[in-house]
DNA sequence: TAAAATCGTTCGCGATTCGCGTACCTTCAT
DNA sequence: ATGAAGGTACGCGAATCGCGAACGATTTTA
């Protein structure tokens, strides 16, 4: 799984092996060892590489399949916080009718 | 750092190195050693442990301190969403006003 | 209260896996 | 032609793994 998801990024990206093995310090067999499926990186690399690529352990590690997060307002599965504060499941409501109005309008704009 | 994590998560559901060994069908002494840090868990085995503790391999891992995620909406590291549609830029920036209003309004009331 | 079970810790062992250097093949620019 | 750069494969020594076993300390059962 890991190996899949680290090619895909690095392909993405156009990077080199001998680039990503230089930013974690390791050889450039070590990181193809990753992408092949050859060797498994340890804890520290996993880390390193989720933040190299921009994106998750869970992502890398095919825990999830959003290289980057989605949350759903309306099913939320992150704490939701404005300016340090959460949000209420009041004002949640709100803010999702709020755009659920905006956008039911602009649609009739359209028309 | 994933030792100190699985030690918390694991004494605050009170649960014994045993019952998580059965889980992972693994022995109680390999487990044990990932919270003691004298081992490491296998890749498979921080994702298993991640749902068992229905938390994250991020928070694992420890590249997030949040247990469970937070989105900081002025400052979003997850694309949102509302009725599986994504929330525009444009979108965003009202409803942060419209919390920020919300909130100084309630504020001026309680004085 | 004696015996048994449960819990957490530690350690040695064999087996596995790691990270590295090296060598090799292509491709491309010099 | 030749050298640099990218990707792949492999052997080696060293490090680490997972397991069972053994231990003391509690707790539960009979």
């Amino acid at each position: 799984m890991i190996s899949k998801r680290l090619s895909e990024l690095r392909k993405k990206r156009q990077w080199s092996l001998q680039y990503i093995a230089d930013q974690l310090n390791i050889a450039k067999s070590t990181y193809a060892g990753y992408e092949s499926g050859y060797r498994q990186p340890s804890l520290e690399a996993v880390k390193e590489l989720a933040l190299l690529f921009e994106t998750t352990t869970d992502y890398l590690l095919g825990v999830t399949n959003e290289e980057q997060p989605t949350v759903e307002l309306t099913h939320p599965t992150a704490y939701i916080t404005v300016d340090g504060k959460q949000v209420t499941e009041d004002e949640m409501m709100q803010l999702i009718a709020f755009i659920r109005v905006k956008r039911d309008l602009s649609t009739q704009k359209e028309k």
